[in-house]
DNA sequence: GGGCATTTTGTTATCGCTAACATATGCCCA
DNA sequence: TGGGCATATGTTAGCGATAACAAAATGCCC
């Protein structure tokens, strides 16, 4: 066993193997060409001095430091954190490194620090899931030649990017409520910034005119609070409100704490639908009827775009992912 | 304005501003001694060309990638993805990365082989937020003399780690229930195979023997639904349980539901206590007593003690993180 | 068995940076 | 006025890998 103060590198194995230190460095990049006999002998003197390949110098040379940047905002939200966790470990599985940056959707500044940090980085591809189309417009320009690839609401076909159809998510849950009977549906938006949110609120509306209903949206902002005080304040026997349709499930969640306390029975009174389909919705009181995400599913599909870009395989458009209609106990017919 | 087919390099900087690249070098890592007129020449050059420092060279020469790893069980659970956003922020603003890589913490070989991908990133120290002591020792022995910081529920002098008082969160919150008259406290542990979940247990089982009562444990797995089964199979009157402790916000939430399904009112009947304080859980019905954990100050903590040991500082161990006990309305006097 | 293509292995240069050492400049005071 | 010392800048080498080219070994054909 032999024994070094320091990490060993590609010439420590070559000696050992008794062959040049690019022979080593073939039998590591699967160079097709070699004598199995002395792919063998290389590999033995690796493993014999715990070899590691140093992925700095192979950067240096190569121009491809294997990195790919992600650009979120709130990584503690379910929806970010299980794409992330999705593009983590297919990253991992295709030899590259998922490096995450969060940052505040709201402030410009904010969104360019992260996008001037993922480019100091030296990332080779940036995937965005900061819901603004100025985000993105910037991070294009800073970033030169590297490609970014969204994830968005809209099937854009000059860009890279990949969809939900949050539009016709909130078509279907509007639909679902209609088709209980339901003419009075208040939504609950999230905040006008996000992409998704208008595009929910939009199908919705859609869904409402198109039944010959007139929309009535509120904005909210993804929270519980928020929908809870608009739940708690608003007269929905007033305005013949029989139902909420919800942006996410935590407005939903709201609204159900609302309605319980001012004793509207959810859903014998009110039916509410919410979005996203959080793990616990099944749990609330009463159970939530959500609009389902495949959050890891999407955020396979986005990196597995950027990597086609980055292999110089120009991968045909994905088609949007569209989101399920779930139904448990909150919603029933009309009262 | 000068204009290059490929990204400027230090020499690039160094011909514009008539300095050796040298000089450049000292500019971008703030030496002191240099003319401020210097300073302000190289600064210009590089504002000029759009020079940003290659770090894979830096890395290599310097021998310090600035990569921290954090291996992680589920990055998708409330506590994780928030430590890890914390840690992630921290590392941005100390010029180092966060990169994370989850793992099933129940499988050694997917643990063994994130630490392996960890190690061959290069990473200069680790944090693990997987809860196995066999975790923690596997990566210690894979990264020779890297450092590796534990988040964990024990206060080790002997070891880097930072900790959170679980012990003493399950003793709080039983001290809770039984200061309001509870003496059938039924608890629902998280999986054992858990730091945490095993302080809970343990906390818990104290209080109940140092007050003169029996404990009684049910094993769960942090799962609203597992939480749900049991209370709704458990007979607790027969059982003379009047409360029930549930190791998290989410068991706690599937009591709630099976309670509101068998005519048992919370409080009234039944008092719950969770532990995490996940943001919905004021929204639940009723709200939900719990044990609010700080994660980001967790999250930065470890990281600090991480690269306070990188900076070879061997900073002092940091007090362990104590629960606060947050009282709703699902807590209540013994019926 | 010589010639030529193919397979297999080796040699040298280079990526962009920092460390270490070398040199120049200015200033103070004997 | 010039030695000594701090300050400011330049020169050279090397981190550990891959690329590009070079050379040796092998195989195959007639």
């Amino acid at each position: 066993m032999t024994t070094l103060d320091r990490q060993p590198n590609i010439y420590d194995v070559a000696k050992l193997a008794k062959v040049s230190h690019q022979t080593v460095s073939r039998v590591v990049n699967n160079y097709p060409s070699l004598r199995p006999e002395t792919r063998a002998r290389v590999e033995r003197a690796m493993e014999e001095l715990g070899y590691r390949p140093n992925q700095a110098a192979r950067a240096l040379v190569t121009q491809r430091s294997r990195m790919v940047g992600i650009l979120a905002s709130d990584l503690s939200l379910y929806g970010p954190s299980g794409m992330l966790q999705a593009m983590e470990f297919m990253a991992r599985q295709n030899d590259h490194i998922a490096v995450s940056c969060s940052v505040d959707p709201e402030s410009e500044s904010s969104v360019a620090e992260g996008i001037e940090h993922l480019a100091s980085l030296g990332i080779d591809g940036l995937i965005v899931l900061v819901p603004q189309t100025k985000a993105v417009a910037a991070a294009r320009m800073k970033l030169g030649n590297v490609p970014v690839v969204t994830v968005d609401s809209m099937y854009r076909l000059d860009e890279l990017s990949v969809s939900v159809d949050n539009f016709g998510g909130g078509q279907t849950a509007t639909a679902h409520l209609l088709s209980l009977g339901h003419t009075g549906i208040l939504h609950i938006s999230g905040p006008k910034s996000w992409f998704e949110a208008t595009a929910r609120s939009s199908g919705y509306a859609a869904a409402m005119l198109a039944a010959g209903f007139q929309p009535s949206i509120v904005d909210g902002d993804w929270s519980a609070d928020t929908g809870y005080s608009i739940a708690l304040e608003m007269s929905f026997a007033k305005r013949g409100v029989t139902a909420v349709f919800a942006a996410n499930d935590y407005s939903a969640l709201g609204v159900l704490k609302a309605a319980h306390q001012r004793g509207i029975r959810v859903p014998e009174d009110l039916s509410v639908v919410g979005f996203d389909d959080v793990p616990e919705s099944g749990y609330f009181l009463p159970s939530l009827t959500t609009m389902r995400q495949d959050f890891a599913e999407l955020g396979r599909q986005a990196l597995s775009l950027l990597l086609a870009q980055l292999d110089g395989v120009p991968e045909s458009h994905s088609k949007p992912i569209v989101p399920t209609l779930v139904i448990r106990d909150s919603s029933a017919p009309a009262p």
